[in-house]
This record gives C-alpha cells, sequence and structure tokens, in this order.
DNA sequence: CGCGACCTTGAAGAACGTCAATGGTCGTGG
DNA sequence: CCACGACCATTGACGTTCTTCAAGGTCGCG
C-alpha cells in the first residue's frame, strides 16, 4: 500500500491493450490476467532482467523503458536478436521451457511487471481467449525474428538500419509510444554500439551509415531520439514492407487481404533457381 | 483406396514423434491428430509448398524431403529463413494468422500431409496436451530463428556455414534421419547458392568455405551427403552450442541442468558495456 | 550433340571491420 | 570551482572479408 506510487503503472495494462489487439479477450480475462501480476520491478539500464540459461518460473513484462533480447558469443562479441518495447512479454517462451536461452537486457531504466507461470497456465487453461492469445503474441514474435534473419542476411547496412527503424516506429506507434501526428519521432535509448549489435555491424561502421540518412534528411539529427523527416523515403531506404507486422488476423483472415503494400512478386508460385539472378548485397 | 501406395506415408508420423518428444501426448491424443490429415500431396524439388501472403486453411506437415521457409526481396535476392526437414510442420504459425508473411519451397521432392485448420483447432480446445504441443513446436522454432540471427549476424563465413552444419544434423539426428553409428552423414539436397540464401554469402563465396571445410577433413568431399569426419572439430569451426536446440523441457525445468555444454559466461548478471571489447566479426 | 544446372577458379573491386586518435558530455569527487 | 574518468560520437587511415564479374569444367538429360 505505501509502494503504490513508486511506478507509474502497477498493472500491466501496455500488455493488455497488446494482446487485446491480437485476440479479443473479455473484460473478465483482463481481469484474470492483470490479477496475475504479483509485483512490479524496476532495473536500471545496463543490468539484464533475465540472465541466460537461468531457470525462470515468471514472465516479464515490460511496462515502460526498452529492453533487449540477445545472446552472447566468444570474444565478447554480442547480437541483439530482438527489441523489448512497452507492452511486450520479454519471455513467454519460457512459460514452456522453464529457461530462456539468451538473455533479456534493459538498454534504459525499465519497469517490468512480473506473473508467475503457475498463474499464467492456469488462466491460460481456463480461458481460451488467453491461450490464443500467448500464442498470438508467440507468432508475431517469430514473425519479427524471420525479419530479422533477412535483414542481417540480405541487406547493405544502410538498408538494415533504416528498416530496423522503420521497424521499431511503427511498432512504437501501433501502442502509442511514438508520435504520429506532424512530426514522427521515438525515445531512441540505444548508443551506436548497441544499434552495431542489433544489425550485426561495428560501432564506426553504424555511424556513417547514421550520418549518411541525416544527411539524406531520411532522419534528424539527435542520437537520442529519432525523428523521421521523410517517412516514405526512410521506408525505401531500408525496402521496409510492413506486412509482418500486421496485426488485424481477424480481418485479414476474411478478407481478401488489402493490408499489404508492395506484394507484386512472381504470381506464379514457383522459385526454381534460373530465374534468380545471383545473391548477395546490394549497396 | 486406390492412391493408398503412391506415398511412404499417409499418416504425419513423423510429425507425431516430434511432437511427443516436445509434449507428452495420450494415445487418444495421436490417434486423433493422426485422423486429422485429410491427404498426403507430393511436391517436386523447386516448386512451392505455399505460397507467400495467400491465405492458408490448412497445416502441411514434411513427411519426407527437405523444405525452406525463404522470403523473397527487391531485384531477385532470397534469404532462407528456415529448413523444414521431416516431421516439421511448415507453417503452425498461419493457424493462427491464417496466411503467410514467408513462402515454403520444397528444395527436393518432398512429401506433404496436409490438416485443416478447423480439425487442428478443435483438438487443440479439446485435449491440452495438443494445444501444449503445437506450442512447444512454436517456441522451438523460435529459438532456431534466433539462433539464425546470430549466425549471420555474428559470425564470419566459414562459422556460419559450419553452425549450420551442426544445426541440421542435430535437429536431423533428433528424429533418426541422420546416421550417428560409425560415421555421421546426411542427406544434403542444397546447392551451393541455396546455402548462400540460408547464410546470407554469395555463392562464390560458399564454394570457398566449403572446400576449406573439406581441407580440413572436417566434412567430407561429396556435394549431395555431408558427411562429418570431425565432429568436435566441426563444432569448434563453427561455435556451435546446441542448448537452444534442447528439447528436454520436462527434464530440464526440475533439474539443475546440465545439458549445456559451454554456458559459462559472465555469471554476475550484468553486460554493462566498457566490459565488451568491440563488437563484429572473428574470421 | 546441345543445353541447362551446378561446381570451380581467378582477378578486381566494393563493403565493411579494425586501429587509433580526437573531442564532447556528464557525473563524481576534490 | 575545477579535475578527472567513463561513455559516447566522430573521423581518418588501412586492411580484410566478401561480392561481383567472367570464364571454364562436369554431369545429366532431351
Amino acid at each position: 500500500m505505501e509502494a503504490a506510487l513508486c511506478v507509474p503503472r502497477c498493472m500491466p495494462d501496455p500488455w493488455l491493450n497488446k494482446l487485446s489487439a491480437l485476440a479479443p479477450l473479455t473484460a473478465e480475462e483482463r481481469h484474470a490476467l492483470a490479477g496475475a501480476a504479483t509485483r512490479t520491478v524496476v532495473v536500471r539500464a545496463g543490468q539484464d532482467i533475465v540472465a541466460e540459461g537461468r531457470p525462470v518460473d515468471a514472465c516479464h513484462v515490460l511496462l515502460d523503458g526498452f529492453a533487449v533480447r540477445y545472446k552472447l558469443l566468444p570474444q565478447g562479441r554480442r547480437q541483439i536478436v530482438h527489441f523489448g518495447l512497452p507492452g511486450d512479454a520479454l519471455d513467454l517462451d519460457a512459460m514452456i521451457t522453464g529457461r530462456l536461452d539468451h538473455a533479456v537486457g534493459a538498454v534504459r531504466r525499465c519497469h517490468v511487471a512480473v506473473l508467475p507461470h503457475g498463474a499464467l497456465h492456469d488462466l491460460s487453461g481456463r480461458h481460451p481467449g488467453i491461450a490464443r492469445a500467448f500464442r498470438c503474441e508467440s507468432v508475431l514474435d517469430s514473425a519479427i525474428s524471420r525479419e530479422w534473419v533477412v535483414n542481417v542476411g540480405r541487406r547493405s547496412s544502410y538498408q538494415r538500419i533504416a528498416h530496423l527503424l522503420c521497424e521499431t516506429f511503427t511498432r512504437l506507434r501501433a501502442t502509442g509510444h511514438a508520435s504520429d501526428e506532424g512530426e514522427r519521432a521515438f525515445d531512441w535509448p540505444l548508443s551506436q554500439s548497441e544499434l552495431g549489435d542489433a544489425t550485426g555491424l561495428s560501432t564506426v561502421h553504424v555511424n556513417r551509415m547514421l550520418q549518411q540518412l541525416r544527411a539524406e534528411r531520411l532522419i534528424g539529427p539527435r542520437s537520442d531520439l529519432i525523428t523521421i523527416l521523410d517517412w516514405p523515403g526512410l521506408q525505401r531506404a531500408g525496402t521496409f514492407d510492413p506486412g509482418y507486422l500486421i496485426q488485424d488476423w481477424r480481418q485479414a483472415r476474411g478478407s481478401g487481404a488489402a493490408e499489404s503494400i508492395v506484394r507484386a512478386e512472381a504470381p506464379d508460385g514457383s522459385h526454381t533457381r534460373r530465374e534468380r539472378p545471383c545473391p548477395g548485397r546490394v549497396g
């Protein structure tokens, strides 16, 4: 009762809103999920929210802040594999596995709701809507993960950074964490070194590509706030197609689909080898 | 009745075996799942099993063959984001979304069981074990996907190829599709161009790295069959740690965990920046 | 025999990493 | 108040990795 003021929200409302957008939740289900949160913790910037490999017995939901899922490699190298944004469950998979194959770190001060697995399993068994919502969030994470493979695998450094900015802006906007009227902008707590860890690039090269994006007036000059000066231009620069982030599956399933933007590839349903020119990145 | 002989198996047994290894399935659940398969189709090498973006109303389970999930980029470039091996559900996510954000192609002739979403949703709602098994397979796919991000993001070309071979062998061995006594070997239907699409490399460079792996006597000389001559050596070459593929979650959850191999990173639970040397790949 | 798909090789160049140094900002302690 | 150190952004020079381009070789198949 005395600690009710120390954090902006003690209920996992951002998460409930995200889940509701993915799958319909009844008022009862929302209330039950909110009641599963036993506590809220504040994690300092640079600290781990979940350590790699350690057993986990609760889900962590990001209420506020910026988190990354990352894996460490020999010789101190690191690859960030996912951005955790407000409203995201950071370790939903651990409900199944009981541990994570990667770590979750706080890029800046994070407010995290803790929801024990036991309670979530109970709810998931009793409420089909909740079980479905969990699977929806999992599916969305998978789609993002696949796109990250494409990003680091087949895009130039310039495209990679532009694409990641487009993706992050789109995700933040969906939950109301990016301003969208007039000037598009969002807080950016990542250092250039961390952005390199997310894109598979060196710090120096990240710096040069950011300068190029700024020189072309696609983004603003500040490093702690991404201002998108030319949204269509930035999407072009990153060859960004938000189709994989679309969450209106209920609508998309029934209708004939008009939600994707570019989607104009070979309509014949074949990928025989002789038709493709050659692999490799294009600068 | 007349087509019963045309395919080796008409029941999705390899999939049931995989699911059973992930989560306990009762005999009744196995039987119910097997009954959900309405037909088996044979897809020729080079053809798509599921086209990108098209509505899907059934799950496709690979009984035999080798499939890839891939995304196309402008100018004919391609990134393969997943290998579909016998026993894998190729498009489980589409149960939720009703469509795929990527295509699924047959690398060589594939036998595919078709299980309509309606029936799977029914079973998933009636049998908690089935619902859990679906989520388990999803979680495993996610873990693999994250490791692919690491692979293309932070490993050298040589390491990437070695790692992918290690992963594929480990997955095939788990389902009995790779020989393990005496000589370790498995069928390899991918061309060097396709291997480049999976690792984010050019065909030419894939060729040179494969030659290096062969010259170092880590793998055999044949291009249609990977023979692992030095399994510890190949794991070292790819910095391969199978921890993310471990499927014994029921055991792993309770015990203190001794299943991982390397797992000897910073035990302090912090990743403050000044401690890491520098990002980037190492050859 | 000719064609297409694939593997292989060489040479040249672009993209990106590494090394090293500079300056800026901020918080801390004297 | 200033000095100091940590972290970060930035810049230049240089080296490596990887791509691109081009050509030749093998094999299976019509």
